[in-house]
RNA sequence: GCGCCCAUAGCUCAGCUGGAUAGAGCGUUGGCCUCCGGAGCCAAAGGUCAGAGGUUCGAAUCCUCUUGGGCGCGCCA
């Protein structure tokens, strides 16, 4: 609706122009919104404030050339000047309802555009290394970057999903080490397992495992795991540790270890996220970018810009040419290659699979980062805006008031799949995604789990357990829903009808914005909108027992009503039950 | 110290990219049909949009400063 108004006053532009009261060269664009109150119609727009200066007349008084030059319009019933110059449009309520129609006509397809043209998006979020079980600071980026993937198929854009799976580097050897560790102990030798290392019961399970399964085989002296080292530092002990392990294990030993316990925290990780109603088209490897020379193929391409460097022994990229705040290693002294490296090289390889966009979800405490990897692409010459960074800004957890900590290693905090048992995956994605993502968030889990049954998804999904609660009592009283798209729409008109059907048109605007902002944020409050007018609607007027004729339309209406709650939902990742 | 994010009702948060009288939920107070599901509906109270300047017809929204909070500044990932 508010494109055909923007052509209709596009046009009185034109003739506006043509009759000399507008320079011809004049850029203009009509844009509307909706009125906020019902005296100032449906639609308004501020188009003769921002060009009354232009062409030296009053606001009001262009607004009134305006109006003149509009070329009568079937859907417009009144034109009004108000205030300094807004022209508010009222719509004629019969165009308003054919809404209904429509919406019933697209079934599934209500809502969905064509925004994203066919565009390659590949978006990565959640990316947990695989060293514990997801903790509740996770869950709202799997809510986050799966809603935000679904709005973007929905508009237009042809998407991947991915999790990048940390399968390399230190973190890992620290959990081979520690589900080694636990092996031992139930080999029974004594050893100290460092507090440093993964504290978590999970730890226990996987070791029992490789206990189960191969007995004694992985067991060795635990005298022998004594390290000679004076460094205090309890980090540069953990080393050395991995070190020894490493050695007396043998690389397939040890191997296999870690092996283990990757496959384990992964296959966990995946089960707990499809519980969550989030799968990833792809789980992408570290280690296979570094195992395929991937990553030495992307430094040597960073080295062709010209911007890596020697010192220290070490190889640098001079980020700081593209703004980033210092250099950056790519290879260490010992000849390993950085994280960042294999994220370049994860990023390059990304943009060779064809892909337009890259859309990153990460933790904002992961902001510092973004400067060298936008320098990265922008050295080997790709625009860096294909890259886009969604910083999904922390959830501080409390319970009872206190503060609770989520440190993995420390085992202490609490896991996504506990919420999802206390509240729900509904409640619980729900819950995060109402929440703006660069909004900082206390996240009080009593309130969360005491308020279960408050939370707004509930009174969204119960509209939508209404709606199909009418058409089965309409079933038990033999009453015919089959003919539902013949209904006489004129015969809507109450307020609460109005103000329902406004709703629903407003739904395809909602997804594209939600879509163009990153901000899923969004639709909750509009499904909660929606829900809030079906249920006042629901509370004033009967449907079933009124005349066929106005029953079958305000059929059509709820039915319509219903559609939108499911396709809504479900673009948050929500269910739309019949019963509750 | 430098950089990024944030500050809106008692609490948790929206505010449609600068519009008209700043809105919801929870909590508080009062009310609702013998009828399609009361997990609902209606109403009231509750605000110096952290503070101060600036930009303009117009600012919660944009700019600067101040205050207060979160995060980052590794040859960790």
């Amino acid at each position: 609706m508010k494109q055909r108004l923007q052509e209709r006053f596009a046009a009185a532009i034109e003739m506006l122009k043509r009759d000399g009261v507008l320079a011809p060269d004049q850029q203009v664009a009509v844009r509307f919104e909706h009125a906020r109150q019902k005296q100032h119609g449906d639609f308004a727009t501020n188009v003769a404030l921002s060009l009354g200066k232009a062409c030296r007349q009053t606001p009001r008084e262009l607004a009134q050339l305006i109006i003149d030059a509009l070329p009568a319009a079937p859907e417009i019933a009144k034109v009004e000047i108000a205030g300094p110059g807004f022209i508010n449009v009222f719509l004629a309520a019969a165009s308003q309802f054919n809404i209904v129609g429509t919406i019933r006509d697209a079934g599934n397809e209500y809502g969905r555009s064509n925004l994203g043209a066919g565009q390659k998006v590949i978006i990565e979020f959640v990316s947990a290394n695989p060293t514990g079980p997801l903790h509740v600071g996770h869950g709202r980026g799997a809510a986050f970057g799966d809603s935000m993937a679904r709005l973007l198929t929905a508009t237009g854009f042809e998407v991947t999903k991915e999790y990048y799976v940390n399968d390399a580097g230190r973190q890992m050897d620290i959990l081979a080490i520690s589900v080694w560790l636990r092996y031992l102990e139930l080999c029974g030798e004594q050893v100290t397992f460092p507090e440093n290392a993964y504290q978590g019961d999970y730890i226990f399970d996987i070791a029992a495992t490789v206990h189960r399964e191969h007995g004694d085989r992985y067991r060795r002296p635990s005298d022998k795991l004594r390290t000679e080292i004076d460094d205090p530092d309890l980090e540069s002990q953990l080393d050395a540790l991995i070190q020894r392990a490493k050695i007396l294990l043998g690389h397939e030993g040890y191997r296999y270890v870690l092996g283990v316990g990757l496959d384990a925290l992964t296959a966990d990780i995946r089960g707990d996220l499809e519980q969550f109603n989030v799968k990833f088209e792809r789980w992408f490897s570290e280690r296979s970018l570094l195992d395929d020379q991937r990553v030495d193929n992307a430094i040597q391409a960073l080295a062709r810009s010209g911007y890596v460097f020697e010192r220290d022994r070490a190889l640098w990229f001079r980020s700081t040419a593209f703004g980033d705040e210092k250099d950056r290693v790519v290879v260490r002294e010992s000849g390993a290659p950085t994280y960042f490296a294999s994220d370049i090289a994860y990023h390059l390889n990304k943009l060779e699979r064809g892909f337009d966009r890259l859309i990153d979800v990460w933790g904002a405490d992961h902001h510092g980062y973004l400067p060298r990897m936008k320098a990265a692409l922008q050295a080997m010459e790709y625009d860096p805006d294909r890259l886009v960074v969604l910083l999904v800004q922390f959830a501080a957890l409390y319970r009872g008031g206190e503060k609770v900590s989520m440190s993995t290693r420390a085992g202490e905090f609490v896991t996504l799949r506990e919420l999802r048992r206390e509240v729900g995956a509904d409640a619980a994605r729900f819950f995060y995604v109402q929440r703006k993502s660069e909004q900082h968030m206390d996240f009080d889990l009593d309130l969360a789990k005491s308020q279960s049954n408050e939370n707004p998804v509930y009174y969204v999904q119960y509209a939508h357990a209404r709606i199909c609660s009418v058409f089965r009592q309409a079933a038990e009283k033999n009453i015919d829903t089959s003919d539902l798209g013949g209904a006489d729409l004129s015969l809507l008109g109450e307020s609460h009808e109005i103000a329902l059907v406004n709703t629903l048109s407003r739904f395809p605007e909602v997804v594209e914005n939600a879509a163009a902002n990153y901000e899923p944020h969004r639709l909750a409050y509009f499904l909660r909108n929606l829900a809030n007018d079906f249920h006042t609607y629901y509370n004033a007027h009967n449907f079933l027992g009124v005349a066929p004729g106005l029953r079958r339309t305000r059929l059509a209406l709820i039915d319509a009503t219903r559609q939108v709650l499911t396709i809504g939902l479900e673009l948050i990742g929500v269910s739309a039950p019949d019963k509750m």
